[in-house]
RNA sequence: GGGCGAUUAGCUCAGUUGGUAGAGCGCCUCGUUUACACCGAGGAUGUCGGGGGUUCGAGUCCCUCAUCGCCCACCA
């Protein structure tokens, strides 16, 4: 190819969709079926299909891809498995929004009208999303995509729900749930926000039955009291000695209940006395079983009171509470109200107010299936990174409760228990087999389906063909990372290692990255209803998807959290742009193939290739500890920096020579090559594109095929690089003291003199201040001088330096010395410093005073010339 | 109430094992030279959140407080 193909500006849309279809068209996206190579296994987290990705999906995805291609580069097998999740609550609720606009419910519709309507939303948003991760250039095996609800994938979901039933982990049992009135579901803990309000404590007298006074209890939710069935204190408390057994009338309702002592009431708090609602408080609910209590529902599944309430019933929760603090008040039972913050629970889901609510629901017993799960963590088979998301894992773990795996829902894997005509319960793998197992009739499926995170908690093995014995199975479990996001760490992480280690006996990943969380340029939470969401196909429309992965990646360490900025994609979208016009220089320079690298004589050459040598391993350490800023920085600023503004630049008149040009070329050629290696994971697309256009002899077919380089460790030369430092040193000072004297950068002038050693690096000083000629000496006529890193410089002037001006140059080049100095000698004159410091910090120290004196009897002697 | 993270230049962030504070953006000055103005050269800018302590020496280690964020927790 010709680098005339080469606009000068670069265009992303005109190079993406093109390599990823080569690459998809090249079958690279697959594992290798027959392979000796090491396996690298990745299962995605499946996204929703709940609509589109957002800024969080442009992160998370991406990592793993970048993975991907790393270890594909590296000489891995590489399998990325994606897929998507049904999200049962989630999608149920978007569909039933849509039905909503549409004048229906899903209660109009029926279960399987629904089921259909929500499988055709599947079909839409599922397409969407994998157009997406296509945009974003995720090289994810697509011909093995899993959908938690496929056939196949049901078949591992039942088989699990079955064999923990047959073995008696699951059972049905009543509970007070989180129940989300607005969806008609239970909701577990995790999907609930806790949130204070400010509220009202309601102190509400409670009479004797007997007539002999009352007790005052305090409530927060008043509304609650028409399920009483008891008033609780403290065993200790001395107020109610002798008191606990009498009996109360609960007001309004006229219903007889003890007095009774419990563990549960806290002294300190209000009078001391608890009313007790079990079916409308976790903590009631506690009280009611240890004391064999009764359970009545005062509010049902609509939120709306029940025929419990008598004369309340069918009003909505908060009308009953307005309503019954009004009676309380008219017929004097009513105490006091306090202002009181409250916390309330939200669901996560729908946004509405959780109402704990007595249910019978499935669960799922969880400590047994803890135990292995937290001894894979704590010996270190698992790991975390970063670290400290280890003891999160572990503190939750330790302190598991039984799971409720039972949704009110229409949308997901239905619960496969059936009922027999006599009345008993058999889980199956289906109707028939049912009828077979319990040798009965069976009437009944229960309505429930199983919570989302039942199946996807399978993901690990289940997209892998489990419970059949596959292949694929055997060559990819265990996987070999996991990367999502903090918020699921209980929801999910945890539940694939509970799983993982209960079905197929071995942990489901080896090591879990949890990374950042993407936020707005202010730190506020990227959210669709604060309208705070940046989306991040806007993004690629505009700059790319290289200039996108750039900016989030190169954000992306061990870090909670991400402020997305604009201002960064730009950065990225200029990062592109500088290694387009890179690559344009070096092919414009090249004549034909390049030779193989020679071992470098030049002062710039051993430099630049010791320095390639340390990005090397530091690149490919930072990729191995999932530190992608790391790589990503260190790349950007070894390219930019270090390769185009000082090699690239250096390498122009030596280009020009025949005798230094062969190697400059192959050392450019070699540099770049590396470079974009390095880079592929991060910016796939446009390293491709500029991969493809260099006149490698060994080259691959596809850049994403290539090998990651292999260096020679030798190159590093720690000497060189020090020495070429000091020639940056001197070159920045000669620019500089040419800007200081008004002279135009880039300009070339005849001649600059200097005194002390500069072997090796003339034409690096002498090129890179644009002089013509460097002459060792001092000059014969008028001059401005410096000093720096024991050069001396002297820059010929023929009168036009303004004396004024060169004297308060002068002037502020002596105070600084001075200071620097004075620095250096309240140290040196510290005895214990002398004694304790390191002695290479001592000389070291010692050596920079020397030179400074040096430097500023040299100062003096200038300004003399001048005055 | 407990745990975790953050606090460094106007903004967004780096700062390895303690050894005289860095980058990008923005700002000021200069410059279109045959890779790139989505560029190059030079420059200005910091009581490293506050207070203690350890140390010859602390942005870095220890204690403590403050502010912001996240997670966990049964106070009616």
């Amino acid at each position: 190819m010709q680098h005339s193909e080469l606009s000068p500006r670069y265009d992303a849309s005109l190079v993406e969709s093109k390599w990823y279809q080569a690459w998809e068209d090249a079958g690279l996206f697959p594992p290798q079926p027959e392979s000796e190579k090491p396996v690298f296994s990745v299962t995605i987290p499946p996204p929703n299909i709940t609509g589109s990705l957002h800024m969080g999906h442009a992160l998370c995805y991406p990592i793993q891809d970048l993975l991907g291609r790393y270890k594909r580069l590296r000489g891995y097998n590489v399998l990325i498995l994606p897929g998507q999740d049904h999200a049962g609550i989630a999608t149920q609720g978007v569909v039933t929004k849509q039905l909503k606009k549409e004048g229906l419910s899903p209660a109009q519709m029926g279960r399987e009208k629904f089921v259909e309507r929500v499988w055709e939303w599947r079909k839409e948003s599922g397409d969407t999303i994998l157009r997406q991760f296509r945009s974003l250039g995720c090289a994810f095996d697509w011909s093995r995509s899993r959908f938690t609800l496929d056939d196949a994938y049901a078949k591992a979901v039942l088989k699990v729900f079955v064999d923990w039933f047959d073995q008696g982990l699951i059972y049905r049992g009543k509970r007070v749930v989180n129940w989300d009135p607005a969806l008609r579901t239970s909701v577990s803990d995790i999907e609930v926000e806790r949130r204070n309000i400010r509220g009202k404590l309601y102190h509400i007298r409670y009479p004797f039955e007997d007539g002999s006074g009352y007790v005052t209890i305090a409530t927060t939710r008043p509304e609650t009291m028409l399920a009483d069935v008891a008033v609780a204190v403290h065993p200790s408390d001395a107020r109610y000695a002798g008191l606990v057994g009498k009996n109360l009338v609960v007001p309004l309702v006229g219903r007889v209940v003890p007095l009774i002592a419990d563990m549960y009431p806290d002294p300190e708090f209000g009078t001391g006395a608890v009313k007790i609602t079990p079916a409308h408080d976790a903590n009631d609910f506690e009280v009611g079983v240890r004391h064999k209590l009764e359970m009545p529902v005062a509010i049902g599944e609509d939120a709306k009171i029940t025929e419990v309430g008598g004369v309340y019933e069918g009003l909505d929760r908060m009308a009953a509470r307005a309503r019954i603090v009004q009676d309380l008040e008219e017929q004097g039972y009513l105490v006091k109200v306090d202002d009181h913050d409250i916390p309330i629970l939200v669901s996560e889901r729908s946004g509405e107010v959780i109402e704990p609510l007595l249910s019978e629901q499935w669960f799922a017993r969880q400590s047994e299936l803890a135990k292995p799960a937290i001894e894979a963590v704590r010996d270190g088979r698992i790991r975390f990174f970063p670290e400290r998301y280890r003891d999160v894992y572990l503190d939750w773990m330790e302190n598991i409760r039984d799971w409720c795996i039972g949704r009110q829902l229409w949308w997901g894997h239905r619960i496969p228990v059936y009922t027999t005509e006599d009345g008993r319960c058999v889980a199956a793998l289906s109707w028939e087999e049912a009828e077979a197992k319990a040798g009965a009739k069976i009437v009944k499926q229960d309505d429930d389906v199983l919570d989302t995170w039942f199946s996807s908690g399978l993901w690990p093995f289940a997209t892998l063909g489990w419970p059949e014995d596959t292949d694929d199975l055997k060559r990819f479990y265990p996987t070999t990372t996991l990367v999502t996001d903090r918020n699921i760490i209980y929801l999910w992480v945890a539940r694939m290692i509970m799983m993982g280690m209960a079905f197929k006996g071995d942990i489901p990943f080896q090591d879990v990255y949890i990374h950042a969380t993407v936020l707005t340029e202010d730190g506020r939470r990227m959210s669709k209803s604060l309208g705070t969401g940046v989306d991040p196909m806007g993004v690629i429309e505009s700059k790319g998807a290289d200039a996108l992965r750039f900016t989030l990646l190169s954000q992306a360490g061990y870090n909670q959290d991400i402020r997305y900025s604009d201002r960064r994609t730009e950065d990225a979208r200029n990062f592109c742009n500088k290694l387009w016009n890179a690559t344009r220089f070096v092919l414009m320079n090249l004549d034909g193939e390049v030779g193989p690298l020679p071992t470098p004589e030049d002062q710039a050459d051993k430099w630049l290739l010791s320095r390639l040598v340390a990005v090397e391993s530091t690149v490919r350490d930072a990729y191995d500890r999932y530190e992608m800023a790391e790589a990503a920085t260190t790349l950007h600023r070894f390219f930019w920096s270090e390769f185009c503004d000082w090699y690239i630049e250096i390498s122009k008149p030596r280009l020009a020579n025949p005798a230094t040009a062969l190697t400059v070329r192959a050392i450019l050629v070699h540099v770049h090559d590396s470079v974009l290696k390095m880079l592929h994971p991060v910016m796939p697309h446009l390293t491709e594109e500029l991969y493809q256009h260099l006149p490698l002899s060994n080259k691959a077919p596809f850049l994403m095929a290539a090998e990651w380089p292999v260096l020679d460790a030798d190159l590093k030369d720690d000497a060189a690089e020090a020495r070429f430092d000091r020639y940056l040193e001197v070159t920045r000072a000669l620019r500089a003291l040419r800007a200081e004297l008004g002279i135009a950068p880039m300009k070339t002038l005849p001649e600059v003199f200097y005194e002390g050693d500069l072997t090796g690096g003339e034409h690096v000083v002498r090129s890179q201040s644009w002089f013509e000629s460097l002459t060792p000496g001092r000059p014969p006529g008028p001059a401005v001088s410096t000093t720096v890193a024991g050069v001396d410089l002297h820059l010929p002037v023929e009168g036009l330096v303004d004396r004024d001006k060169e004297l308060a140059r002068l002037a502020k080049e002596e105070e600084k010395a001075v200071a620097d100095l004075a620095k250096l000698d309240t140290r040196l004159s510290n005895p214990d410093f002398i004694q304790r410091a390191k002695p290479e910090i001592v000389a070291r120290e010692q050596a920079a005073a020397e030179e400074l004196r040096d430097k500023l009897a040299k100062i003096v002697e200038r300004r003399r010339l001048f005055s």
